[in-house]
DNA sequence: AATGCAAATGCAAATCGTTTGCAATAAAAA
DNA sequence: TTTTTATTGCAAACGATTTGCATTTGCATT
């Protein structure tokens, strides 16, 4: 995997690697995406976006994550009800948990889970491919 | 749980108990998710019940599905890009895998998964509403 | 550095799934 | 049967996303 000077991954060489242009939109967009550690909706993205570049649209954004979707730069979660929204691929695998009043994501990750799917999957005689856990939850009030 | 004759939920019953009209329409959209076992979406539901009654809408197809979500008759999943698809919620709570390959939906249940499920919820401070696990594999095939 | 051209952009309009306002209708109560 | 009130159908509004098209841009080539 390409690498650059910061020892981060370079998502431009990648993706030129793969005969696609780095365009002004795309360095922009891809620098939001591979610096936030949260989850954005595409219309964040491009909020963002635009307070470095004022004529960006919101429909290259679209484009933009279709693409680095295809390539594997970002993930795309389907959350019930919203828009989707987008997570820097790469780091390893996590489920997450949904705040139905706030619309918070927090990350977890369970190897025990993880180990369970697998065996569940082969009883079915099956091989996992990926999957997604979402558990929609409400923040527990002290007693 | 009210039963009718048959033997099966009478979900007529439970939900004039709560105090809601059983209308015509109502009537024939609870006919056809209780008695289908896919997963169709609003406007397949649509479709099946003008069959019955030619002047019913979709708006209300919509009303009725968020009626009976609310009441927990039926279970809504929501799959990336496209619509809603519900599904009549049986008595037990079961999770999906796709098969990548043919897009069948095979459902299995584990309360191993389910009980670690509340486990991580209640460490991470929260209570879980209700949760989505989707395994996505392939057949294994037989060496 | 200047050129050529396909690929990418911005914009507005279109599309898709879903919700809503409102006048007409029908269910249940009286 | 009349009254009360929820529910309906319709069309228009909606939010998220996609698309057609004329213009601009990256970048390979001179």
């Amino acid at each position: 995997m390409t690498k650059n000077a910061t020892g981060r991954v370079d998502h431009e060489a990648e993706l030129r690697k793969a005969g696609i242009r780095i365009t002004r939109p795309r360095r922009i967009i891809l620098r939001i995406v591979s610096e936030t550690d949260d989850h954005p909706d595409a219309y964040e993205i491009f909020r963002r976006a635009v307070q470095e570049d004022k004529n960006i649209s919101l429909s290259t954004v679209y484009r933009t994550m279709k693409l680095l979707e295809e390539h594997g730069t970002i993930q795309r979660h389907a959350f019930a009800g919203g828009p989707s929204r987008f997570e820097h691929a790469g780091e390893e695998h996590h489920d997450h948990l949904i705040d139905v009043e706030t619309g918070d994501v927090i990350e977890f990750r369970s190897d025990k889970i993880e180990k369970l799917q697998d065996e569940i999957a082969r009883e079915l005689g099956y091989d996992i491919l990926h999957h997604k856990l979402e558990l929609y939850g409400r923040k527990r009030r002290s007693a």
